[in-house]
DNA sequence: CTGAAAGCGCTTACAG
DNA sequence: CTGAAAGCGCTTACAG
């Protein structure tokens, strides 16, 4: 058996409510009747039980994080970032992976309801995972949630209005965008509205390709081969995700295409890992650290029934500019 | 204020012990109270506390898994299998990112245990996070933690065999292995063994190079340097991490080095997110999806009590052929 | 088939 | 400065 609070008492001398001051350094104690507290626990090897903390403070100091995978670079470095973060503030991370199934989500969400979790990261594509009831403290990044979700995340128009006039600039004349599955409401709409937009302003007509879901890439090949039998004479591709990017980048290679020389490419999200592994492809770097820190210090504020001056947050994006669009490594 | 069971049991008219049975489908009730409560569940809203719950049962389905880092692609793969296959079974995962620090695995381990996991996952290559006392359930990933914990990996001395073989009778002469940090126990150094092995048995002289952290390319580059100018005549390398290995390619590209043709690579993990990015690229592929299932089985096989007939299990790797070792694409 | 009581391990007013 | 009592929200013997 564990040893519990009383278990400490008995052996220090004391009440269990002293023990329990000693352990919250509540109140005032004489420091000769914490010290042989302190004896006590060390001696059984006592060790709280914070279920039982939580139960009776109403406060679990538990964050429920939902992403579609931390197998994706971005999520896997954003979640990092999270958990890195919310551990300094002492909070800890119970980990959702929905695989941006709907149907995950709500199971999740509500689970993380039943832990009594006391606020929740969540980063998802679909709608109406929140019921107008549910009324916890959380924070969406990338998609708006639901009216008292304050969403945050990165630049997405201004994102793809760089990337667009990258390709511009390096003087492509048929540039084409590719971007995720249609159905979700990513941020990578914006995007690529943006990517119509300075496409109309040129007196280019803009045309995306879509591939079925980001993070599959085996399904996605197809659409890239669809797009090179459509235009051939592509010279500026703008992917919404580094690893199609990539995968763009191959292909074309292996259809003989040069790059940057025929074909200029540019990826999106810029994590550490794809900046490392391929330095040379120019990419939209989003800022993970600060969506993770905005997005947790937004949440703590929730919980902390603070008032919340900003539901909405972007922060700004940068380019890193790589041979892919011809510039020097 | 969120509603109990005793609110529910208000509505629908019964005992709160009568709602918790409905809740738990334990014992007879007359179907007609059933749908009473299910009614007025549905009307307050209630989702039951599982911390309430798991304080009396001593049993919270929390599942701590600690990893160096999300972030790095094995361990983001890692981790995603791991997370499903709780989920799957029922159980929750607490989220740890040590980052290779031993003192925040030690209070990674401490609050877990405050947490009340059931069992704990953990991926560590420093000694002595446990204590001979620490006595619950727990697997160790690829690093022997203490007696009384069963450890899972894959075959990394298979692996570093393996993959120096493949050097060999691509025909290389000079063969230099790169390899994590020599200080922390990482289950690399099993391959390193091998690497000397094959070596010695081939009449070479092995040598290994080591850089500080695997994780952290930035600083490794220095050493990746230093093994071209201590050996231009290097062609073969065998790294013991992809990330290394693509580093390691690239540089040695930029000092005019062709690979294949002048020099061979081999890299290490081969995560279906390497894989996908650098298909060109050997890799000695770790099962990442049978590791994670085999230690959360192990795992649960603990915490339930059943006697763990094997106490250290090692999956058999495979190999990605690639061109970076001479093999068409 | 259903309920009153005690308890999971902790904490916090309230006394003293 | 310290303790007895009640309660956090749930569950499970024990009665009936």
């Amino acid at each position: 058996m564990k040893p519990k609070i009383q278990d400490v008492a008995k052996v220090a001398g004391v009440s269990p409510t002293t023990v329990s001051r000693v352990l919250n350094d509540r109140g005032y104690i004489s420091s000769k009747t914490k010290e042989k507290v302190f004896a006590a626990m060390e001696e059984i090897n006592y060790v709280p039980n914070d279920l039982a903390r939580s139960l009776y403070n109403k406060r679990s100091y538990l964050i429920g994080v939902i992403v579609p995978s931390t197998s994706h670079p971005f999520f896997g470095e954003l979640v990092a970032h999270i958990e890195k973060i919310c551990n300094e503030k002492g909070y800890k991370v119970l980990l959702c992976n929905s695989l941006h199934e709907a149907d995950k989500e709500k199971k999740y969400w509500e689970m993380l309801h039943r832990n009594q979790v006391d606020g929740v990261i969540v980063v998802t594509y679909n709608r109406g995972l929140v019921d107008k009831q549910q009324q916890f403290p959380a924070v969406a990044i990338d998609h708006y949630l639901s009216e008292n979700i304050p969403v945050v995340s990165s630049d997405n128009f201004q994102g793809g209005e760089i990337a667009s006039k990258e390709l511009l600039e390096a003087g492509c004349r048929k540039i084409i965008h590719i971007n995720g599955d249609a159905n979700l409401e990513t941020p990578a709409n914006n995007r690529q509205y943006a990517y119509e937009k300075v496409m109309q302003e040129a007196g280019r007509t803009p045309e995306t390709y879509h591939v079925p879901d980001v993070a599959f890439l085996e399904s996605n090949i197809d659409i890239i081969k669809q797009l090179f039998r459509d235009h051939p004479d592509v010279d500026g591709i703008f992917a919404s995700d580094d690893l199609l990017a990539i995968r763009t980048l191959q292909y074309a290679e292996s259809l003989g295409y040069r790059v940057p020389d025929d074909l200029k490419i540019i990826g999106y999200d810029g994590t550490n890992l794809i900046r490392s592994l391929y330095p040379n492809l120019t990419t939209i770097i989003q800022p993970t650290y600060q969506i993770a820190a905005y997005a947790v210090n937004t949440l703590l504020q929730e919980i902390d029934g603070e008032l919340l001056a900003v539901k909405e947050k972007t922060l700004p994006v940068s380019i890193w500019l790589g041979k892919t669009t011809g510039h020097a490594s």
